[in-house]
DNA sequence: CGAATACATCGAAAAGATTAGACATTTGGA
DNA sequence: TCCAAATGTCTAATCTTTTCGATGTATTCG
């Protein structure tokens, strides 16, 4: 038993953990999975196919970005995301060592 | 991109959603971290370790029982819970390929 | 410059999740 | 049977998140 890990986040699990969060909203999940292999979209692609209205949306993808499991970049007036596959795989990577490792 | 699924999860997602879903809280990912390897605690110990109530502790294993990340088994008047280790390797995996196929 | 486009943010309301006390249930033991 | 221990459930209050209209900001184009 980990009685420490109890009370507060490890350091070690911080950034994980904010993955975890921002990947356990539904409509988040719902527009991660919307993103083919390698692909950018804009802001405006990404309303058009929710059922969400601009704010909303603009919000979850805030809160992907901040957990980095989206980048974003500015084109002109469009603002592109795309999925943060190293960043991910990598958190994925660690959590499956984890299990293998202490579980 | 994959219009489809911005308006509802796909039915090969549905349960790793749910995971993801009980994973998204601070005090569950917490609740998780204090079990060590092969470790099965009951919900007495779960509490004494935790900065919440008995009912509040209750309800975050009920959650996480229900996406299957915790198993449980009543014995006796307790109730032990463990970590569905099988389970979890195998949604991470999942995960893992979809990354390494899809993204 | 002025208008139009794309997006973010603000702010208040609504929806949803969480919490803990009180109560109920199950079990084992005296 | 009666009691205590361990846990689950109910309920209402609280807290947090989500939502969207309105507004603000940056950028491009005419």
């Amino acid at each position: 038993m980990n009685p420490d890990y109890s009370r507060s986040i490890p350091q070690v699990w911080r950034r994980m953990s904010r993955v975890f969060t921002a990947l356990g909203d539904e409509h988040r999940q719902r527009i991660l999975l919307t993103f083919d292999r390698g692909e950018r979209l804009n802001v405006g692609q990404i309303v058009a196919v929710s059922t969400l209205s601009r704010p909303a949306v603009s919000h979850h993808l805030k809160i992907l970005r901040e957990a980095e499991v989206l980048c974003s970049e500015k084109v002109g007036k469009e603002v592109f995301f795309w999925i943060n596959k190293d960043f991910l795989t990598e958190t994925f990577d660690n959590v499956r060592d984890y299990l293998d490792q202490y579980l």
